[in-house]
DNA sequence: CGCTGATATCAAAGTTCGCTGATATGCGTA
DNA sequence: TACGCATATCAGCGAACTTTGATATCAGCG
């Protein structure tokens, strides 16, 4: 009979966030967000700021696209791109909640039933 | 001679974040550190909370500890785990600049200088 | 209309990563 | 001391990921 705490996420949702931060988890994509947070940008500034290849970038770029963080508007032959408002919303509660339950660890030691 | 945007992060702080983020990009791990924000626990309880095999388990377990994440003390037989106090505050604090600059994207497009 | 530049797509290659069975270590208990 | 249980380590396999050259698409310009 286990009697385990029961988990506050289902799988579903785990995956979810996990793929959230899985975004995050590339320099490059880092790089790329984080240069977006300020100002709208094109392929062009963002080749440019990262040092990477063209293809390499643009690669990227659609995964943060498909993954609705990052929104692209054609202006003729350029392509800009930016932050999705709210992007990493849930990512960033999620973490929130975590530190700030380790801020204070109880010395809660649940029995080990086997 | 480009005048883009400085880079504010270094590239290897931007790569220790990447790190961080990374340890967060699996449903397992995530899984993990949520129970663990908690309440401490040994690997008996983190098998039981995952369902995952206890190979695997151990695997992320010393991910997350070379990670500095987590720390672990022997017990007997077991082994207590508890998230470190101020883990991912570096990740917590980046991601909480980005979603409130992504907030109100601005309209601003820097030239593309070519 | 043909060329150039910006960007996206595709396919291949190299690397990293997660999972797992086998195995080792170490503590408590009979 | 011998055995069982909790846990860690190791090696290998397969999947996923990053990078990149080649190529396609498309808009603006001469």
């Amino acid at each position: 009979m286990s009697t385990r705490v029961s988990i506050a996420t289902s799988p579903t949702a785990l995956a979810e966030l996990a793929a959230q931060f899985a975004l995050l988890a590339d320099p490059l994509r880092l790089r790329i967000v984080e240069s977006l947070a300020n100002e709208q940008l094109c392929t062009c500034h963002l080749i440019e700021i990262t040092g990477a290849k063209q293809t390499t970038v643009s690669h990227h770029l659609r995964i943060l696209r498909e993954a609705g963080v990052v929104r692209s508007e054609a202006e003729g032959r350029f392509t800009w791109y930016r932050l999705t408002p709210g992007a990493f919303a849930d990512g960033l509660r999620q973490l929130r909640g975590i530190t700030e339950a380790a801020r204070s660890t109880p010395r809660l030691r649940p029995a080990c039933a086997s």
